[in-house]
DNA sequence: CCTACCGATCGGTAGG
DNA sequence: CCTACCGATCGGTAGG
């Protein structure tokens, strides 16, 4: 799978992005970390925002993805919770580096490539709330859950990994899912109150 | 409580590292939100560097001092959880520029100012650690729990409100920390399996 | 706090 | 993909 140029270019772009930030990275960083000159980047792409606009849009391809198949998959939502988180985190785990850029440089996207990520990222959102409605629904979850902040509780244990994880670490994105998912089904008491 | 000039300085400088990133903010942006020209604030500060500092060592003053008074406190590990929370969600709510500049620009301190706010971070991390640890000797949480991970599920819950908390949204820090609470310890499970 | 300015660097382009 | 260059803007300073 030979990579293109330009995806190259994109991909180093990631991790300079990352490292010191869009506005941080010249033309000029990002040319010489692959052997050419600044000028000589613009015979493939149409300029700096298109950069960002590409890593940003990646990860968000990968969230999308990740747990497009979960949607509709016939399992217990317990089982389901355990899957997104195991492929949420695995998202994360092995793309900090546009998973970084998504986080903290997608308000310095066009308002046009701003508005229909936030329509994707939207989406993330309604997955977990619509496990968690139909795990109340049927008697699985707690009656009394306030959909959207439990919908956010999951969203940033899973989200947050990108500031913590390393691949060097004792734990793989699996085994952290594992263990977050235990700990907001059962909770941290050992009997309940 | 006059503000000083250099407070004034420090507050626009963290409205516009939140909403434009550090590196795009330049001092004349600062300058003129100010109603001043550029070369004038430098008659206040050492450089924008200082300001980086301050701002993000603001936010790290301000979560150390929520949570030390909770660090000694005679009250259950349920409790001093639901209290830290509360804290802890309450200086992101209530200092949401400084906040998210402290998450997203960190790395852009100089190497001596890194070192010293890292410190600071590991110590609200170690404050849930001990408190975990405390609650698991006792009897109270779950003798299984990865203490490590279990912090790390309580800090992203706390951290992340910075992504969404609105103030004008139905919900106060108060509120979030009770309900956060209440799924942490008790789970999102109606009955233990 | 202002005016006027410094060298450096920025994103991007023309022409090859 | 390179050379050479553009106007714009950057953080910061001198002198008042």
């Amino acid at each position: 799978m030979a990579k293109t140029r330009k995806e190259q270019i994109y991909q180093v772009a990631g991790e300079l992005f990352k490292q010191k930030g869009y506005h941080a990275t010249s033309m000029r960083d990002l040319a010489s970390q692959l052997g050419i000159q600044g000028g000589s980047l613009y015979a493939h792409i149409s300029g700096k925002e298109e950069l960002l606009v590409e890593v940003i849009g990646h990860s968000a391809d990968l969230f999308d993805a990740a747990l497009e198949p979960l949607r509709h998959l016939e399992a217990p939502p317990t089982e389901r919770l355990r899957l997104a988180l195991a492929a949420h985190i695995d998202v994360v785990a092995h793309n900090l580096n546009s998973a970084t850029v998504f986080f903290h440089e997608w308000q310095h996207l066009s308002p046009e490539s701003h508005r229909r990520l936030a329509e994707r990222r939207d989406r993330v959102e309604s997955f977990y709330r619509d496990l968690l409605a139909e795990g109340m629904a049927t008697g699985v979850f707690r009656p009394d859950l306030d959909i959207k902040l439990a919908a956010f509780l999951i969203l940033s244990a899973a989200n947050w990994t990108y500031v913590w994880y390393r691949s060097d670490g004792p734990l793989g994105p699996q085994d952290i899912a594992d263990r977050y998912t235990a700990m907001l089904l059962r909770g941290l008491l050992l009997k309940a109150p």
